[in-house]
DNA sequence: AATGAATGAGAGTTCATTCAT
DNA sequence: GATGAATGAACTCTCATTCAT
C-alpha cells in the first residue's frame, strides 16, 4: 500500500513537473516552437515518457490552456467575497486584479488569451471569466449606479480595456511605458468612472461658480 | 517593348500573389505553421519559383509587417488632414479608424500586434504608429481641453482600449459579442470623454432644478 | 544487464558500420559528392537514424580525418623501437610503411592528404606525421650519416617522393604501372640512397681490384 | 561577312570567358561547390547563356581537364628542340618544367592531376604527358647514362618524385615548407642522380688526384 | 515506469537544366 | 544570341511519435 502511494505520489508529481515545464517553453517559444524533446530536457526525462502522462503535444497544450483560465478564476474575487463592498469598488477591484494576474502570470495569460487560438479553436472555460466579470457589472447595474443598462455591452468594454492593457504591456516589454501603476489605472479608472451614474468626485470640476 | 512591359506586369503580380497569399497563410497557421510548401501550393507554383521573388521566408514575414504597418498608418487620418476639426474630435475619429482597420484588415492588424512579436523582435516602423496618435493626443493636451497633463500616459491608454477591443474582437471572432458598433463606441467614448477637462454634455446630468 | 551490453555493442557496431561506409563514401564521392542519404542506404537505415550517433555530416567527415590521421600514425614506426636499427635502415622502413600504408589503406590516405584541404581548412593532426618522419631524419644528419645538413628539407623531400608515389598509385589505380614493387623501391631508394655521405653498398661498384 | 565575322569573335570569345572563370572556380571550390549560377554571375551572363555553349556542367569540366592537359604538354620541352644537350641535363629540364608549371598554373595542375579523378574517371590525354617524359627517360636508357634500364619504371618514378613536391607545394600552402628553390632542387636531383651510370661530378666529393 | 532506438514526414533551401520569348 | 521564368529533384536536418525491451 505503501508502495503504491508513494508510486502514486511520484507519477503526479512528474506529470505537474512536465506541465510546468510544458508552460513556460510555451510561452517562450510559442506553439510552433515548442518540441517534445525540448521539454523531455527540461524535465530530465526521455521523450517517451512524456507519452506516458499524455497522448500527445496537443493534450499538453490544452490541458494548459484550461488550467490557466482555472487560475485566472481563482485569482478574481468572488462575487461573495466581500458582501458589503460597493459594487463598483467591486468592479475595480476585479479590473485590477485581472491585470495583475496578467502582469504576474503571464504565461497563464498568454494560454488564455495570446496563444494561437485561431489554429486552434476550441470551447475552453474562457466564458467563465467573462461571466465572472458580468455578474459584477450586473450588480452595479443592478443597484442603478451606472448610467447604461446594456449589462454585456458594459462588461465587454470593460473587458476590452482591462485586455487591452494587460496584452500591449505583456507583449510588448521594450515598450517606452509610462509608468505602470499609473497606466493601468488611467485605463481602468477611465474605463469604469465614465459609466457612473453621478460624475466621480475626483473628476468633477468643483466649486461651480452661480451665475 | 510590349512583351517585356507584359512580363513585367506578370512578375508585379505573381509577387503579389504571392504576398497576398503568405498573408493569409501566416495569419491563420502563425510564422512557424506557415511553410514554403503550402505557399507554393497556395499560388499553384513550386516551391523553388518562390525564391524567384524572395530570398527566404524571413524576408516574405518582414515585408507583410512592414505592410502592414505602411497599411495601417495610410489609414490613420493624417494630423494635417483637417485642420480646422476640434482637436478632440480628430481623436476620436482617429480611433475609430485605428479599430476599423483592424477588423476590415485582421490580417495586417495580426502582422502589426499579435504575431510572434518576442520570437521575432525587430526594429518595425511600430513605433510611428503610436507617434501618430501621441501628436494628436498632444494636440488635446496642448489646447487644455484633457484634465490629463502626461501626453505618453494619456496615449497608451487610449492605444490600450482601442487595441484591446479590436484584438479581442478579431481573435474571437466566436464569442457573443455585443451589437459591434454600440460595443466600440463605448469602449473609445468611455476613454476619450473621461479626460475631458469639462463634462461632455452627453454625459452630464443636465443641472437638475431643485424640486 | 545482457540487455544493456547487448545493446551497448549493437550501438557501437552501428557506429562502426556508419563511419566505415562513409569513409567509403567520402573517398569515392568527395566532401560535397557525399550525401546524408546515400550513407543512409548504404547502412541500410533512416537517414533521421545517422543523427542519433552524429551531429551532422562535419561531424562524420571530422571524425574520419582525425581518424586516418591517427591510424596512419599507428602504422608507422615508432622512434624509440628499434633502438639498435641503423638509423637509415630505420627511415627506410619508415617510408616503406607509409607507402604501404597509403596503398593498404587508400580511403584513410585519401581523408589524410587527398581531400578537399584547400576547402576545409582545420588543424588536423596532420603535424604530428610529419615530425614522426622529421625526427628519423634528424637522427640520421645527427650520425652524419646524410651528407645534407638541413634537416627539414631533406625531410621534406623524402615525403614528396613517398607521397608521389603513394598517391599515384591510388588516384591512377588505371594507369600501366610497372611492377610495383620495384617502382616503389626505386622511388625510395632513389631518395634516401643519394643523400648518403658516403656511397650505398648496394649501389656502388665494389672495390675494383686493379688489373 | 563583316558582321558575320564579328558575331564569330565575339562568340569565341564569351566561350573563352566561359572557360576561363569556370577554371577558376573549379580550382577554388572543386567539382562539387562549383555552381552554373556562380559561373553566370561571374562571366555576367545568365545561366541559360551558358548552355549556348556548352552541353552541361561536365562537358566544361572535362573540356577544361583536356585543355590543362594541353597546357602542360606545350609547356614540356619538345624532344627535338634542343637538338645537342645532354640527354639527362635535358630530362632534368624537364622535370623541372614540370613543377613549374605545376606551381605558375595551380589551376591546370588541378585539373589534370588533382581533381576528383576517382569520381569522373576518363581517358584524358593524361597519357600523352607521361609518354613525353617516358622519351626523354628512353635516350638516357638508350645512351647508356644510367644503370637502370627498365624505362617505365625509371620513368614513372622520375614522375612520382616530381608530382609529390609539386602536389604538395599546391594543396598545401600554409605548411612550412623550406626554401622552396633548395626543396626542389633537391627531390629532382636527388630522383635523376641517383640514376646516374657513373656517380655525378657534383654530388661526390671524388677522391681528388693529387695533381 | 522508463527509454533507447528508430523512422516517416516534412521543413527550408539550392541545384542543373529547360523553354518560350 | 540571350534570358527570365520556372521546376523536379535533391540536399541537410528536425519533428512527433512508436515500440520492443
Amino acid at each position: 500500500m505503501g508502495a503504491a502511494a508513494r508510486r502514486q505520489q511520484h507519477k503526479a508529481e512528474l506529470r505537474a513537473d512536465i506541465l510546468a515545464a510544458a508552460r513556460s517553453l510555451f510561452a517562450r517559444q510559442g506553439y510552433e516552437g515548442f518540441t517534445m524533446r525540448r521539454l523531455a530536457e527540461a524535465i530530465g526525462y526521455s521523450p517517451a515518457s512524456i507519452y506516458l502522462y499524455f497522448k500527445d503535444k496537443n493534450e499538453i497544450f490544452d490541458f494548459l490552456v484550461e488550467e490557466s483560465f482555472a487560475t485566472l478564476l481563482a485569482a478574481l474575487p468572488q462575487p461573495s467575497g466581500a458582501p458589503d463592498e460597493n459594487p463598483v469598488a467591486l468592479l475595480k477591484r476585479s479590473l485590477r486584479l485581472y491585470v495583475d494576474f496578467g502582469l504576474t502570470h503571464p504565461d497563464d495569460y498568454r494560454f488564455a488569451f495570446l496563444l494561437a487560438p485561431g489554429t486552434r479553436p476550441r470551447p475552453y472555460k474562457q466564458r467563465t471569466a467573462y461571466e465572472s466579470l458580468r455578474a459584477k457589472v450586473a450588480l452595479c447595474v443592478g443597484e442603478k449606479l451606472f448610467r447604461a443598462t446594456d449589462v454585456d455591452c458594459t462588461a465587454q468594454a470593460l473587458w476590452a480595456a482591462a485586455h487591452g492593457i494587460t496584452s500591449l504591456l505583456i507583449q510588448r516589454p521594450n515598450f517606452p511605458w509610462a509608468a505602470r501603476e499609473k497606466l493601468i489605472g488611467q485605463v481602468l479608472d477611465s474605463a469604469v468612472d465614465s459609466l457612473l451614474a453621478a460624475p466621480p468626485q475626483r473628476a468633477r470640476p468643483r466649486r461651480r461658480p452661480a451665475p
